[in-house]
This record gives structure tokens, C-alpha cells and sequence, in this order.
DNA sequence: TGGAGGAGGTTCGTCAAGCGAACTCAGGGT
DNA sequence: ACCCTGAGTTCGCTTGACGAACCTCCTCCA
């Protein structure tokens, strides 16, 4: 039972829940990643309180994984739109986990949304792999260990 | 500008978050990959009120997460364990995908926890991939089409 | 036989977070 | 001069999280 003696406070999960586990947060970067960059088009999307959503979008600003950059559309005065850093755009792979676990256990392996690959058109899916190139299958197939 | 008119609502994302988005959910999903199973060891290394680890853990029963299952040790009254279900278990890409993220910009690339593979020893990755083998790098290599 | 003690909760009062509706403020268009 | 729209802020209410205290079995030990 080694494990239970983990020093659970500088787990990495637990940070980054610290920093996009808040409600909406995980949203706010799912329409970030479908191309939404303004105030109003996240709010009238997702239905947020519009308080949170200035929250939410601040807090996503501090931590570098959005930034604000403002623009001007022709016959329009100046606005700034949201987009996303590379710390942002790192975030992908979390969201597709999401999405693939809804898609199979909520949807009843429906996908609503399906990811391709720009080039060839395939699929794209989330793999689990270790360095060696063998394919993971899960929790069983894997090994914990503790460093520092 | 079409992903706009996507209906979110019966996003997987959304989906999944409403299951395990709340405080402490993932965090209780961390320790049972990491072989905890009791109540009190959960509340111990969370230190999560027992009100809400309460509620937590009984919305993972009730989402077939999680399952109760009794046992009973030599010299011990009758007591019942959490296990994690196939169910559950898919949701490790989750976790891991966020452990990534966090040893990335949280603890500058310094893993507190690494994951091996359990027959060769080499570290575990996630990565995405197209069906047709090519490595995806993020969301720019990538096409979103609705589906229905 | 009668505490003591621990596992697994429940209850309670307080405090923070999320909520919708209303309001504000700046700039542009007519 | 007035209205409209984007991007918020403010406000009162409700929901959720928090820690401390309490409760109920059951087993062990004296």
C-alpha cells in the first residue's frame, strides 16, 4: 500500500483542476477550440451567467492559456477577442477524453462531434502508448510510481 | 462560421462534465486508480468534507462509476469497498491527460507521479492519432464536422 | 460485561459560489 | 440627438461547500 503515502498535494491532476476545474471552464475552452473568440458568442452559446463568464475568461487570461488581443472588424469600433495559447491549445487532449467517454458511456457511441484529421480525413482518437510503442489498454496494463 | 450553430447541448463534453465535473469528483477518481477503496482512506488523503465525499462517492455508485462491493476482513465486522467499474476505468485517458497537462505547466516538466507500462517498463503516453496511424499534434491538424 | 475505539456516515450553522435580471458605459450608425 | 450593440458590473436569491459535532454499528480488550 506505498501508494496511499503519495504526497497527494503536488499531484498534477489536482492542479490542473485547480485551474480549469471550476464550472464552465472546460466549456469555455470547448468553444474556444470550435473557434469562439467573443464575449457574446460564449455567452449566448453556453447560457452562462454572464458574472461567471467574466470570471471564468479572466481567470483563463491570468493563467496564460487565453489571451486577449483586440481587433477591429470594418464599420465597427475597436473589441478584443479571446484565443487560445499553446498552454490553451495543450488542453486539447483533455477535452477529446471528455468527449470520447460521453461519446461512448452518454451517447450510446453516437458521436455528436467528430474529429478528423485535417490531412487524410481519418478519425482521430485518443491512445494510451507507452514509449516503447505497445498500445496500453488501461489502468491494469500500467504501473505508479512515485519520483522526486 | 457553421460550428456556431452546432447544438451544444447534447455535447459529449458536457455530458461527461455533468457526470464527474463537480469539486472533488476527479480527485476521488485519482485515488481509486491509485488502489483506494475505503471511505476513510479517501477522506483522509483528500481531506474533502465527509458530506460531500458522501455524495460524491454515492453519484458514482449511482452512474455506475464506481460499485459497492462488501467484503469482509479476517477479525472485522462487515464493511464494503469502492471499486472502479469498465466504466470508470475509461475514464484514465481523463485523468492522465490532466496529469500531463499539469507536469507540464504546473510542475515544470517534473512528473510526481509517473505511469510505466506494467510489461515493458517504459512510460506511458497520451497521444492522438488518426486512424490512418499519423500522429495529430493538436487542434490545428484537425476538422470538426457535426454529425446526426 | 462494559467501556474504548474506529469505520462510515448524518446533521447543522456558516460562508462562498453560481444564478437571472437589471443596470452601466462606450462607441457607431442614422 | 437618439438608439443600438458589445462587454461587462451590480444586486438579491439560492445552491453548494465547509468544518465541527454527533450518531450507530461492530470488535477488541480488560
Amino acid at each position: 500500500m506505498s501508494e496511499l503515502l503519495l504526497d497527494r498535494s503536488r499531484c498534477s491532476v489536482a492542479g490542473t483542476l485547480a485551474v480549469v476545474g471550476e464550472k464552465w471552464t472546460l466549456l469555455v475552452l470547448r468553444e474556444a477550440f470550435l473557434g469562439v473568440r467573443r464575449f457574446a458568442d460564449f455567452q449566448r452559446i453556453l447560457g452562462a451567467p454572464k458574472a461567471v463568464l467574466t470570471d471564468r475568461l479572466a481567470g483563463l487570461v491570468d493563467q496564460g492559456i487565453l489571451r486577449r488581443v483586440p481587433y477591429q472588424a470594418e464599420g465597427e469600433r475597436q473589441r478584443h477577442e479571446y484565443r487560445l495559447t499553446r498552454k490553451g491549445i495543450d488542453l486539447f487532449p483533455t477535452l477529446v477524453s471528455l468527449m470520447e467517454w460521453g461519446d461512448r458511456y452518454l451517447a450510446d457511441g453516437d458521436a455528436p462531434l467528430e474529429i478528423d484529421h485535417r490531412d487524410c480525413g481519418a478519425r482521430v482518437h485518443l491512445t494510451l502508448t507507452c514509449d516503447a510503442g505497445h498500445p496500453v489498454d488501461g489502468v491494469r496494463d500500467v504501473t505508479s510510481v512515485r519520483r522526486g
